[in-house]
DNA sequence: TTGAAAGGCAATCATTTGGTTGCATATTTA
DNA sequence: TAAATATGCAACCAAATGATTGCCTTTCAA
């Protein structure tokens, strides 16, 4: 619903870049997602914070540890009531070109 | 090409909204663009160069005037490489759906 | 050739942002 | 229980951001 929060959530590199690491491999804690990242783990904690609130990441606690999953649902949301404004016949005529690339159920 | 600046240009909602305008009407210029944005001229300006640089939007110079003209490959680029990774899956189940409701074509 | 219209440039300013450090809390585990 | 692990909270800071104001240039029309 918040496309702000969302748009906001996606400006930063860091950000995209945590995302693409809970693509990889989803349900990290704050640890895993630290290494690499080359800034302090309260850093991190901030950009993934922002992600939570734009409900790009979900999280659960278990025992000490918070495990941060993907949601793609904004994503999506966005790429629905945003970039298909622009571009829906291109979009479909890819998508289309994917699924059937011969157009045997056409005519 | 260049992710981050697509992604910061389309993170202020006064840009969005540019964007939409041009949309709804290509070509216009800056103080058309102005009307209706509850801001200086000069802010407009900033957030049209922004979008400029982002390759958002393209310019013409015609006459005294400047006129602005949106781009949708950046956005494009961005579906493709970006939001496609996290959901082509479900996004090409739901063009599937929507192109073909009854799934006549399935085995 | 003036004057008005359209736009550009640059300095300035408050707020937000991305990051840090230090300390506190909660949960395992030895 | 004590130490180590995993995270949370809050103050602080430099830089980026969004916006303003004042003045200058270019273009069109009377």
């Amino acid at each position: 619903m918040d496309d702000e929060a969302v748009f906001r959530a996606l400006a930063d590199g860091s950000r995209r870049l945590l995302l693409d690491r809970l693509h990889a491999s989803n349900g990290q804690n704050l640890g895993e997602l630290c290494r690499g990242m080359g800034m302090s783990r309260q850093a991190v904690a901030k950009h993934l914070a922002i992600l939570e609130e734009a409900n790009l990441v979900g999280v659960r606690r278990e025992g000490r540890e918070k495990l941060h999953f993907i949601n793609p649902v904004p994503i999506n949301d966005i790429a629905e009531r945003w970039i298909d404004k622009f571009e829906a016949p291109r979009l479909a005529a890819l998508a289309e070109l994917k699924r059937n690339p011969e157009g045997k159920d056409h005519g």
